[in-house]
Formats: structure tokens, C-alpha cells, sequence
DNA sequence: AGGAGAATAGAA
DNA sequence: TCTATTCTCCTG
């Protein structure tokens, strides 16, 4: 055992601890500053652990220490600026280090696996191949591809590009041995972007003043839907590329297509690396190895490719920066687009935030300078935007949920060819079960607010009932438990319901339905609306189709259901239904065809819709920003949100009134009022109860994040060593999107 | 977190 | 009295 006083390694586990533990250097190795950043094995308990070596020096206390088995990595994996963002993460989330080192690694890395080859892929004829290619059918495609091959191996990403559905071909040559696939080193070949369509002034002058910035400036791209923002990305990404850096692009979840993925490709003539939740762990780990490598020019991924290392960073592109999807909600709760700028700050590079509908924080930066500022106004290839209609359907007789004028409607669009999405923020059936005779209604038993249970909603065609909010699932009863009547009738209608009721309503057309049922499958949308094609018909769907797919032919956009999100307690409501409305009603009218949009709602006077309907989102924006301001609201008021939730509701109580007590105390007095921590709260959650789980939470604001952040600096360590803190699960939410 | 050992509660 | 389950402690 080496010497005490000899230094040591000071690790960072993956725990929810939040401390390091040090450990001598594996055997055959001397602690060196250089170890920073690498991973190591390390005994812990009577298990072994990865973790990151994040100092080097003297150990903590004098006892002896446990020896580290083995390096899992030559050199740092974590080095640089991604080591340093890493760190101002996890003091910005009051995380453990080493919770937030594991985040950001794929999971094959985060077990501590070594980092994979990146080598690529490339089809090299056989000498079989080059005697028999004479021999195969002219002018098919197995034939093509050995042509092509004749010249010498070709790249997989080269193919992709020179000839379409080679994939089968190369396994029809593979099977008569005629060709061979081999591995190649990652080759850099230099960009051979294709040239996209002639940019209009606005992308012009967006494009140009992104080319005109050197190192850090956040730039806020406010574009309406279909005024190319994508063109002006690639724009930026192309000049990126051509100065030799890496960039990084990062769109919501369900953003990634794969016709997104093969327009950067085909536009920027680099292989582009997809980083998504989708892909399998071992691809995943690839590619974050590719970016270490700096193989990976451009990467495109969703919230978690944040972490991504970029040792040749250029740009960072967050596109549809208002998106939900970017704040991971469990874990280490990160913001993907926050943390995109906090990177772009320590590489100096532009991060450009791309949205129709900005979130308000982004708004309120850019209006306060902190942000330029660039817009978009017009739509791409002269299209006009779509017409926005309100339509009061209080006392109008409902069809299908619909009222007369928009069945007409519906049918004259379809009539004129076009297609119809008909927009239901509801899945399922029916979103209630309810008995004719008695009242009673059918209700999850793990979940309820604090009034009343949430209902399950019906589905599978009205044969089961699912919660929305736990996923706990059970036959629909025969009979009312209650009073044994047999007439239970589903309630409401969902997306379900509505697919058939048009289609009985609209026999003569398709009618496709789009949510989360019919598109399980990676690339389940794509399909559909492949299928579709331009033909008239009708999309019924939820969320998963105000963005990503162009559908050109889309002429007329229904919205239903518009009530739901009017009047809910939660004060981000209001600008996320405003983001909705105005993404759903983009979908329209993309081409030539002029899109017409309805808003169904019994509430025609709302103040919201009003704004929306008279200036655009920019008009609501300029009425809600005010109104956050008198509330004490984000963005001008910074929040955290400790949450706690147990099997018994006074376990999460205790534990929250002694943080509490614990934070009154700690409230600094005689502050400026600016810098005043308000705690509202042990309150119970507006889900009071979810999964069985009884959930509490307390909420700190401030108009000062500094003093805000000191104050729970001050406070955690004694919140963790609360006796209460045992009895509950609780975290700490930074920041938090979602106060359900 | 998760494993180990201690404490405690139900079945023979 | 013995085993099954919950509780508490600790990790370098």
C-alpha cells in the first residue's frame, strides 16, 4: 500500500452522494494531474464502480485508502471545456458530480466500458466480384454497385449518396462473395456540400449576420413556420464546416426525422452522426466517440447530444428552442437549450436558437439585448400564410365533436383535394367511463389531484382503460362496479373516437390517425404519411404532428379541444398552448395552396386567442410578459422546486416542512427586496397523488438567480442529513418546466 | 444507489 | 423459536 501522504485520486462516482471519494492509483501507476478526466474502477462496498478521476492530490482524511483496480481509459475522456461545463452543471443543478459526469455518457461508457472504434464502414469488391460482375444483369442495381466499386472500397455514407437503395445490393453481392464489407479508418473527406435553393433576403441577412460573428453570441432566429429557418441552420453549419469546426445540432424529440437527417447530408457533404433515443446503446456510444475523436463533423441529436464533446466546436444550433422536450424531467434535470449556451459561452462559438414560437426566457433575452435578434417574416417559396378562424360553437349541435360549419369545411377541403388535420390534444377513445344510471366514473387507483381522481381514459377501441399519468392499464368492466348497471358509455372523445367517426362521417376518404398508438415504431409517422402521400384525406392526431413532416398538400387545419389548455392553473399554460396553436396552424398551407385554419372553442372572447388571432404570437408575447412580471414569474423570477413524494402523504409532508424551517432560517434578512427568497409551500402537487406515490413540493423564488443559488448552497447539505429525508424520495428541481 | 447487518414482526 | 421483511447505516 502506497504512502498516505503520496497523492491520490479523487473520484466522482455515479451516486446520489454528494461528495468524491479517493482512491490510490491502480496498481503499476503513480497519481498524475494528467489523470483528470479518466475513468477508473474503483472497489466501493463489495460492489465495483465506474467513475471519474476529477482531482488529483492529497487525500481527504488520513485513514487508509482503497486502491483503484484499473484506468479504464488511456488518456482523459472528460477534458477541457466539456469537463469544465460539466462541472458548472452540476453546481448549477445542486447535483453530484459524478450523477452528472455518468448523464452524459452513453451507457455503455457509463458502465464503464472502453471508448468504441469509430472506424467506418466501407464495401470493397472481391476478386470473385471482379471477375463475375460481368455476369450480373445490366443496369440493376447489384450491377451499378459493383461498377462503382470497381474503382476501389467505397465509404457506406459515400453510397448513401451515389446510389440509392444500394443496402440490398450490397447483400446480394455479399452473398455470392462478389464484394465484402470492411473496415476503414474514419476518413474526414472534405465537404461536397450540394447547393440548396436561392436563400430570400431574410434568410439572406440571417445567414449573413451568423457569418459575420466570431466566438460566443447567442442569436435568437425568430422565423414563422415555413420561412426556412433549416436553410439558414445549413447555412451557418456549411461556413462551419468550411473553417474546419465541428457543430452541433440539437432538435426536439420527436424533430428527428429521417428526411431531416438525409437533407443535411445530402446539402452538407459530410457524414452526419444522429444522436437520439432511438438508436441502440452500442451505435450511441459510437457516435459520442466520434465527436470525441473530432470524426463526427456535424451531429444532430436530441436533448441528451448536449453532452456531446466537441474538441473543434464552430456553432450550436438548438432548433425549436421553446420545445418541452429539451428539460429532461427525472434524474439530473437538466435544460438542454440552457446548457447549449452555457458550452457555446466556454467554446466561444455562435449558438443560434431557432423557433416560430419562442419561448418567453429566449423572448425576454433577446428583447433585453443579451440575444441578437434575427428574424424571418416571410414564407419560403411564396406561400401565404394561413388564414386563422375562431368558431364559437357554444349551442351549435356537435358532431364527432364537431361543429356543423367544420364538417363543412372538412369536406369542402377534401373536395378541393386537399388534405385535412383535424388536431386533438386528447389520446385514446374516449378520456372518461362513465355509468348513465348512478354517476359513477371510472378512475385510476394510483393517481388523483388533490380534489378528485383523474379518470382513465378508454382505449383500444373502448375495450380497455389506461391512465395517462402512471400508464397503469385494466380491462373495462362489463358492469358499474357501483350499482352493477350495464350502462357504462365512454364519455368525451379522444383521437381514437375521432379517427372513427370521420371515417364513417367521410367515407369516401382515408383517415389516418397519428399519436402515440400508431407511430410506437421508430419510424411509424413516416410511413403513414409516406403511404398518404399527397392524396386528399384527413390526419387526426395529437402533439407528434405540429412539427417535423412537410405536408404540402395540407390545406385545411381543424383544432379541437382548444378549452383544455385555457384555463389551467399552471402558468406556463397560456404560452404553451399559444406555441401549440400557432405550430399546428403551420402545418397549413406550406406550398401554393392557401391553408385555412379553425379554432373550435367555447370560449371565442378569450383574451389568448384574441392576441393570437389579431398579431401572431409575437402580439400574446407582448401581453404575457408583462403579466409573468407582475406575477413574479419566470423570466423575471427565478425558480427551484423541491419535490418530494412517498407511500404515505405525511412522510413527504414531514420532510418538506423540515426543509422548510431549515430554509426560513437560512433566508437572508434585510436583503434587497430584489434578491428576497419567497418560499411558497409545502403544497400538496397539483397531481397529488401518481403511481401510488403521495407528492408534495415546495417552491423558491427569486428575482436574483445568484442569491438563489447561494441559498441553497448554504442549505442542502443539512436538507440531506434530514432524518425526514429517509422517509421520502425527494429531489431538487433548478429551474422546473413542469409544476404538475 | 444498493448491499450488509440489525431490528422487528408474523408463522410454527 | 425461527424466518421474512423492513430499517438504518455506510461506502474512501
Amino acid at each position: 500500500m502506497p504512502a498516505a501522504s503520496s497523492p491520490c485520486l479523487r473520484v466522482a462516482l455515479p451516486l446520489p452522494l454528494p461528495r468524491l471519494f479517493d482512491y490510490a492509483p491502480p496498481p503499476g501507476a503513480a497519481a498524475a494531474a494528467g489523470d483528470v478526466g479518466r475513468r477508473v474502477r474503483v472497489p466501493f462496498g463489495t460492489r465495483e464502480l465506474a467513475g471519474v478521476v476529477v482531482a488529483v492530490g492529497p487525500p481527504e482524511s488520513s485513514a487508509e485508502l482503497r486502491q483503484a483496480l484499473a484506468f479504464v481509459d488511456p488518456v482523459p475522456l472528460f477534458a477541457g471545456e466539456l469537463f469544465d461545463s460539466l462541472g458548472w452543471l452540476a453546481r448549477y443543478t445542486h447535483a453530484p458530480l459524478g450523477e452528472v459526469l455518468a448523464t452524459a455518457l452513453p451507457a455503455p461508457l457509463r458502465a464503464g466500458e472502453p471508448l468504441p472504434d469509430t472506424h467506418a464502414w466501407a464495401w470493397a469488391l472481391t476478386e470473385a466480384g471482379a471477375t463475375g460482375l460481368a455476369s450480373l444483369r445490366a443496369g440493376a442495381r447489384p450491377r451499378r454497385l459493383a461498377e462503382l466499386l470497381q474503382a476501389g472500397p467505397m465509404d457506406e455514407d459515400r453510397l448513401d449518396q451515389a446510389l440509392e437503395g444500394w443496402r440490398p445490393a450490397a447483400r446480394a453481392l455479399a452473398r455470392r462473395h462478389y464484394a465484402d464489407r470492411v473496415a476503414v479508418p474514419a476518413s474526414a473527406h472534405p465537404p461536397a456540400p450540394q447547393p440548396g435553393p436561392l436563400p430570400n433576403p431574410g434568410q439572406q441577412a440571417a445567414i449573413e449576420a451568423i457569418a459575420a460573428t466570431a466566438g460566443f453570441a447567442p442569436m435568437l432566429l425568430e422565423g414563422v413556420t415555413g420561412s426556412g429557418k433549416t436553410e439558414v441552420y445549413l447555412h451557418a453549419i456549411a461556413a462551419c464546416l468550411a473553417r474546419g469546426r465541428q457543430a452541433l445540432v440539437l432538435v426536439p424529440e420527436i424533430g428527428l426525422t429521417p428526411q431531416t437527417l438525409a437533407r443535411f447530408r445530402a446539402r452538407l457533404g459530410v457524414s452526419v452522426h444522429a444522436l437520439h433515443s432511438g438508436m441502440a446503446d452500442g451505435e450511441r456510444a459510437r457516435v459520442w466517440a466520434a465527436a470525441w475523436r473530432g470524426e463526427a463533423r456535424v451531429v444532430v441529436g436530441t436533448r441528451s447530444a448536449v453532452f456531446a464533446p466537441l474538441p473543434e466546436a464552430g456553432l450550436i444550433v438548438v432548433d425549436e428552442e421553446h420545445d418541452a422536450s429539451y428539460k429532461q424531467q427525472d434524474g439530473i434535470r437538466y435544460h438542454a437549450r440552457d446548457f447549449a449556451l452555457v458550452r457555446g459561452k466556454a467554446l466561444d462559438v455562435p449558438v443560434l436558437l431557432g423557433s416560430a414560437t419562442p419561448s418567453l426566457e429566449t423572448l425576454h433575452n433577446a428583447q433585453a439585448g443579451r440575444y441578437a435578434h434575427l428574424r424571418l417574416h416571410q414564407r419560403a417559396g411564396d406561400a401565404q400564410p394561413p388564414t386563422v378562424r375562431i368558431l364559437d360553437v357554444r349551442k351549435r349541435p356537435l358532431q364527432a365533436g364537431l361543429a356543423p360549419e367544420t364538417l363543412h369545411a372538412i369536406e369542402a377541403a377534401l373536395g378541393d383535394g386537399g388534405q385535412v388535420l383535424v388536431f386533438k390534444n386528447r389520446r385514446g377513445y374516449a378520456p372518461v367511463l362513465l355509468c348513465h344510471d348512478c354517476g359513477w366514473s371510472a378512475h385510476c387507483p394510483r393517481c388523483s389531484t388533490a380534489t378528485q381522481g383523474t379518470p382513465m381514459t378508454v382505449h383500444a377501441g373502448g375495450g380497455r382503460l389506461v391512465c395517462h399519468h402512471c400508464g397503469h392499464r385494466q380491462a373495462r368492466p362489463p358492469a358499474c362496479p357501483d350499482c352493477a348497471s350495464l350502462a357504462l358509455q365512454p364519455q368525451g372523445i379522444g383521437t381514437e373516437r375521432l379517427e372513427e367517426l370521420l371515417a364513417e362521417r367521410f367515407s369516401d376518404w382515408p383517415v389516418l390517425r397519428i399519436d402515440r398508438g400508431t407511430t410506437a415504431r421508430r419510424d411509424g409517422l413516416a410511413r403513414l404519411l409516406a403511404e398518404l402521400g399527397e392524396r386528399p384525406g384527413i390526419l387526426v392526431g395529437t402533439q407528434i404532428l405540429a412539427k417535423g413532416h412537410d405536408l404540402p398538400n395540407l390545406t385545411r387545419v381543424v383544432v379541437v379541444g382548444v378549452d383544455e389548455g385555457l384555463f389551467s392553473s399552471d402558468f406556463r399554460a397560456g404560452e404553451k398552448l399559444a406555441q401549440l396553436l400557432i405550430q399546428v396552424a403551420g402545418r397549413a398551407g406550406r406550398a401554393q395552396r392557401p391553408g385555412e385554419v379553425w379554432w373550435q372553442t367555447h370560449h371565442p372572447e378569450h383574451p389568448l386567442l384574441h392576441a393570437l388571432i389579431q398579431g401572431g404570437y409575437g402580439s400574446f408575447a407582448r401581453a404575457e410578459l408583462p403579466q409573468r412580471e407582475a406575477a413574479g414569474f419566470p423570466p423575471f423570477a427565478h425558480l427551484a422546486l423541491l419535490r418530494a413524494e412517498a407511500q404515505q402523504a405525511d412522510a413527504a409532508a414531514a420532510f418538506l416542512h423540515a426543509a422548510r424551517d431549515i430554509l426560513h432560517a437560512a433566508l437572508p434578512a434585510g436583503r434587497a427586496p430584489e434578491a428576497a427568497i419567497a418560499l411558497h409551500g409545502p403544497l400538496t402537487a397539483p397531481m397529488a397523488r401518481r403511481a401510488g406515490m403521495y407528492r408534495m413540493q415546495l417552491l423558491l423564488s427569486c428575482g436574483h438567480r445568484p442569491a438563489l443559488h447561494a441559498c441553497l448552497d448554504a442549505v442542502l447539505p443539512a436538507i440531506h442529513a434530514l432524518p425526514q429525508a429517509r422517509r421520502a424520495r425527494w429531489s431538487l428541481d433548478v429551474d422546473p418546466v413542469d409544476l404538475y
